[in-house]
DNA sequence: CGCTATGTTGATCCATATCAATAAGTGTGG
DNA sequence: CCACACTTATTGATATGGATCAACATAGCG
């Protein structure tokens, strides 16, 4: 495996790992003091990054490409989250110095930084702005999961879908089409459910207005799938 | 509602608020300055501290009592999270000055204390071990929620209610015997099932060594059961 | 006590999973 | 550039976990 990935010096990405609202406000000593110990790494499609219950050595912050964290129990396992650039992974992990709850892999090929937890630690104890950063960001990701648990609990698989669509054409600027970001395959997954019935569910979501083709979507009567899906910013604003 | 409610000074609480992971590091003079705008308020049973989608003004301390964390969409109600003393709660809210995702009523009459958001984003600005502290404190939360996800994404109702239990027998020291802190009904929807469900799902823990009278939970063959729930740190243990 | 909420049990229904077969892409090497 | 292999997606048939509806039992509680 490792022979097919390369190492660079992460100064050619210092400009959008330093755009992040993470990075934004910290001193400019606090961001080299973590960029002297990072680096940057990039990795061929399917190569499992991350497995849970190891130790998080390692904060990731994905520059490009795209990742999937991904959990198993029991033979069994569940797609929890896609990551998209630029964003980071895995922060609760590295704050705690507690093993993974999620593995992680690439789903095309990646960049990824990888910043030693030891130093997040470290710097974030110096570096007041960092800390305020940190906090945010993890208050962020708690709200995340909250409203995925509330969409989990409280929807059927027909109506997650639904929304889930909706959110992906507010993410297109509301474009009339979109592409999936992922495999159906994996979208099943994260919205808990199995392929054949994201198939079916596809297929249902039509009487709402909704075509299919291969990845592509259209959304020909909006207002129709709103008022089956019934979104609620409580659930469904990506943001607050 | 209001006159049912007793207003008194925190100061008799200092003691058990600051012994929180979350107070416990900050200076005196920060803990003073958050204690000055805080007041406890003692509630009734089924009062509604909280209503999802308002603003967040006050981070909640439960000191005594129960506390219910439940959402709702579309006519249906789930809950969350069930908080007992002494613990915070809706932090994340806080942090973000954002509507808050979950709402939240009493059990049985319960002491809280309040602590105006804005007092809790300017001291923590101020106090650095106070922003480690919520560091910390936000990572655990997030962590809990995943865990959380990864129960009901994984598990089938009959393995998270056998792996509830296993862990509620741990929280009583490992005592063969206890009692269920919160209702059937409220147990089955913090486990994503209605009661009839739950009930057929005890039943059905019987041929693994679950006894059940009423409230008290007997658990009379711990390795079988366990060899049935497949108990995992990464999804059961609640520190970590 | 009797009232009301909670819990249990039974019968049935429905959403979703599973199993199986086919179709449609996608990438690879000749 | 096509043929093959392999993965992914769809469709159909069936099974099952879990929900719903209804009746009854039980237990708190005023």
């Amino acid at each position: 495996m490792r022979n097919t990935n390369r190492t660079e010096p992460p100064d050619s990405h210092f400009g959008e790992i330093r755009a992040l609202h993470l990075f934004s406000d910290m001193s400019d000593e606090s961001f080299m003091t973590l960029m002297r110990g990072a680096y940057v790494q990039t990795f061929p499609p399917q190569i499992e990054l991350i497995t849970e219950g190891e130790p998080s050595d390692f904060l990731h912050i994905l520059i490009a490409g795209s990742v999937e964290l991904f959990s198993t129990w029991n033979r069994r396992e569940t797609v929890m989250d896609t990551v998209l650039p630029v964003s980071t992974f895995i922060l609760a992990a590295t704050i705690r110095d507690a093993p993974y709850l999620m593995s992680a892999r690439t789903l095309e090929k990646s960049r990824v930084v990888l910043i030693p937890s030891l130093d997040v630690r470290a710097v974030f104890e110096q570096d007041m702005p960092f800390a305020r950063s940190i906090i945010v960001e993890l208050a962020q990701c708690y709200r995340t999961v909250v409203k995925n648990t509330k969409d989990l609990k409280l929807r059927t698989s027909l109506e997650r879908l639904a929304n889930y669509l909706l959110r992906e054409r507010a993410r297109h600027a509301g474009d009339q089409s979109f592409d999936l970001p992922i495999d159906k395959r994996r979208l099943a997954s994260r919205l808990g459910m199995t392929p054949e019935n994201l198939s079916r569910a596809f297929k249902n979501l039509q009487a709402y207005g909704v075509r299919v083709q291969g990845a592509r979507i259209h959304i020909t009567d909006q207002i129709e799938l709103e008022r089956f899906a019934k979104p609620n910013p409580l659930i469904d604003d990506l943001s607050a």
